[in-house]
RNA sequence: GUGGGCGUAGCUCAAUUGGCAGAGCGGCUGACUGUGGAUCAGCAGGUUGAGGGAUCGUGCCCCUUCGCCCACCCCA
C-alpha cells in the first residue's frame, strides 16, 4: 500500500458508478417532489452556530456539530440539519412568500458521529416541507410525497411502511392519566424508546422515570390499541385524506411512534423497513408548528420531513432495485488516434460527430490499435472509427459497429448518418 | 462517548504450533506488425495499514496508532 492520504473518516467518495447512482435518485426525488407542487431550493452549506443554538438538540450542537473560527473569528458551523436554515430563510421573507409554501431541497449535512451501517459523517439528505398550513390533509399530502418516492423506486408497502400518530392525541392521554405537564417529553421520550429496550428494562426506565405504575400500565394499554386514532379527530381527517391520496397501502397507525424531538406538535411519522436488519426508522418526520416563532419569525405552522441517501441506497441496494444500467458509457463513439500524421484527421471527424450531438471520445495519442479497440470495449462505446493511410488517401473513414462486429468504410461526408444509424440499431450479436 | 471484530498484490481471498509471502480475477507483453470481447504463453505487481516491543526467526505473539466494519449512545 502506498501511502495514498486517507480521506476524512465518515466521508464517500463518488467515484463514477456512485455519482450515476446519487444523480439517478435526485432525479426521481425531484421529479416526485414536483408532481406535488414542491419547489427545490437550497440554504448555505455554513451558518452561524447561533443558528442552531435557538432549537436543535442539545446533542446535534454540542457533540456532533462540526464548529471552526473563520479568519474573522467568527464561529460557524457545517450545517447538521436543514430545518433551522429553512426557518431562518422563511421568516426573512415572510411577508413577501404565498403561503402555503412547499419546498424541498437535497443536500450535505455534517455530523460528527461514530459511523455505523448506514449512518456517515458527510451525507446527503432529502428534505421535503410544506409551511403556512396546518390541517390533516396537509400533513397527508406531505406524507404522500414520500409514499409516491416509495412507489417510483420499487419499494413496495410489502417492503416499507409509514407509522403514523399525533402528538396531540398522546398529549390529551397524558392528561387524562394524570401525568404532570413537565413529564411530557420524559413520556415522549420513554414511549419512543420501547422499541430499542427488553420489555423488562422499558418498564423500570419508565418507573426510574418518575412515572406511577398506573400511569405506565394505562400507557402500555394505550399503546397496544391500534384504534387510539379514533379517538382523535386529526388523525380521523388525516387517514380520509389518505385514502383519498391513494397511499393507505403504506401508511398505518402505530401508538408508539412518538419521534424523541422536542419540537414536534402534532402529526409524527416514521419509516420503517418492514423484514427489517435495519433496526430503526429510515426517516422521520412530522409538524412543528412553534420552530418559525422559536427561530425569531412570527409563527407559521408546518409540517415536514427528511430522509438520508445513505439508508435508503441500502434498502435500493437490499432489494435490487437500483437500476442496472446506470454506468452508462462516456460515449458511444471512440474514434482511434492511427498515427501522429492523421492524428488532427480524426479530431475534425470527431468535432462533427460532437456538432450532430453524438457524444464521442478521442484516443488522445497514436497508439496500437489493438489497444485502443480494448480501450473501446471497456469503457462500453458502439461505435469505433479509424482514419489510417488508406482511408485518408481517399478522404474516407472506416466506422465499425463494435456490437455486431461489421464495419465499413465510407466517404467522411456519410460518416455521421451511419454512426446515427447503427447507434439507433438494436445491440444484436 | 462505550464495547467488539477486521486490515496480506489493483480486486476477492489463501498461507500448517512462530519457519522461503501464494492463487484466481484484473493489468501489461506476445501469439495476431491496420481491429475489441474468446483462447494460449509469458511478465510485472508486496515495507503483510503504520510505528514500536518480545523472539534465533513473525503476515501470525504483545503494546501504540490510523482506518474500515458491527453494536450501543443519539437521531435533528
Amino acid at each position: 500500500m502506498k501511502s495514498i492520504i486517507q480521506p476524512v473518516q465518515g466521508t464517500h467518495d463518488f467515484y463514477p458508478e456512485d455519482m450515476a447512482i446519487r444523480t439517478w435518485l435526485y432525479g426521481i426525488m425531484r421529479s416526485v417532489a414536483e408532481s406535488f407542487g414542491y419547489q427545490e431550493w437550497e440554504a448555505p452549506l455554513i451558518e452561524t452556530l447561533d443558528l442552531y443554538a435557538a432549537k436543535s438538540g442539545e446533542e446535534l450542537v454540542e457533540k456532533q456539530s462540526y464548529v471552526l473560527t473563520d479568519r474573522d473569528g467568527h464561529r460557524i458551523t457545517l450545517r447538521p440539519e436543514l430545518t433551522p436554515s429553512l426557518a431562518r430563510m422563511i421568516a426573512q421573507r415572510q411577508e413577501r412568500l404565498t403561503f402555503p409554501v412547499r419546498w424541498w431541497s437535497f443536500g450535505p449535512f455534517w455530523r460528527h458521529e461514530r459511523t455505523q451501517k448506514g449512518r456517515r459523517r458527510e451525507f446527503f439528505q432529502w428534505n421535503v416541507d410544506m409551511i403556512g398550513a396546518q390541517s390533516p390533509e396537509a400533513d397527508a399530502e406531505n406524507v404522500a410525497v414520500l409514499a409516491t418516492f416509495f412507489r417510483r423506486v420499487g419499494l413496495g408497502p410489502n417492503r416499507v411502511i409509514i407509522y403514523v400518530n399525533d402528538r396531540r392525541l398522546m398529549n390529551a392521554k397524558f392528561q387524562e392519566f394524570g401525568i404532570a405537564q413537565d413529564l411530557w417529553p420524559v413520556a415522549s421520550g420513554w414511549i419512543d424508546r420501547k422499541a430499542k429496550m427488553s420489555p423488562e428494562a422499558w418498564l423500570a426506565y419508565g418507573n426510574e422515570l418518575g412515572l406511577s405504575a398506573g400511569q405506565i400500565s394505562r400507557l402500555q394499554t394505550v399503546l397496544g390499541d391500534s384504534n387510539l386514532w379514533q379517538q382523535s379527530q386529526e388523525l380521523g381527517r388525516f387517514f380520509k385524506a389518505v385514502d383519498a391520496l391513494g397511499i393507505s397501502d403504506y401508511v398505518q397507525y402505530e401508538p408508539s411512534i412518538i419521534r424523541g424531538l422536542l419540537y414536534y406538535t402534532g402529526t409524527v411519522f416514521e419509516a420503517w423497513e418492514i423484514a427489517g436488519d435495519i433496526k430503526r426508522s429510515i426517516l422521520g418526520g412530522g409538524r412543528y408548528d412553534n420552530l418559525m416563532a422559536d427561530v425569531g419569525g412570527e409563527a407559521l405552522p408546518a409540517v415536514g420531513w427528511a430522509m438520508g441517501d445513505v439508508v435508503m441506497t441500502l434498502l435500493l441496494e437490499k432489494y435490487g432495485l437500483l437500476p442496472k444500467d446506470l454506468s452508462p458509457q462516456p460515449a458511444s463513439v471512440l474514434v482511434t488516434a492511427f498515427d501522429q500524421e492523421r492524428l488532427l484527421a480524426s479530431y475534425r471527424i470527431a468535432t462533427e460527430l460532437r456538432k450532430a450531438g453524438i457524444a464521442t471520445a478521442l484516443y488522445p495519442e497514436p497508439a496500437k490499435l489493438p489497444k485502443q479497440f480494448k480501450y473501446a470495449d471497456k469503457m462500453g462505446a458502439r461505435v469505433t472509427l479509424v482514419i489510417g493511410p488508406d482511408e485518408a488517401a481517399k478522404g474516407q473513414v472506416t466506422v465499425k459497429d463494435l456490437a455486431s462486429g461489421t464495419q465499413q468504410t465510407l466517404t467522411q461526408a456519410d460518416v455521421v448518418a451511419a454512426v446515427r444509424q447503427i447507434l439507433v440499431s438494436p445491440r444484436a450479436r
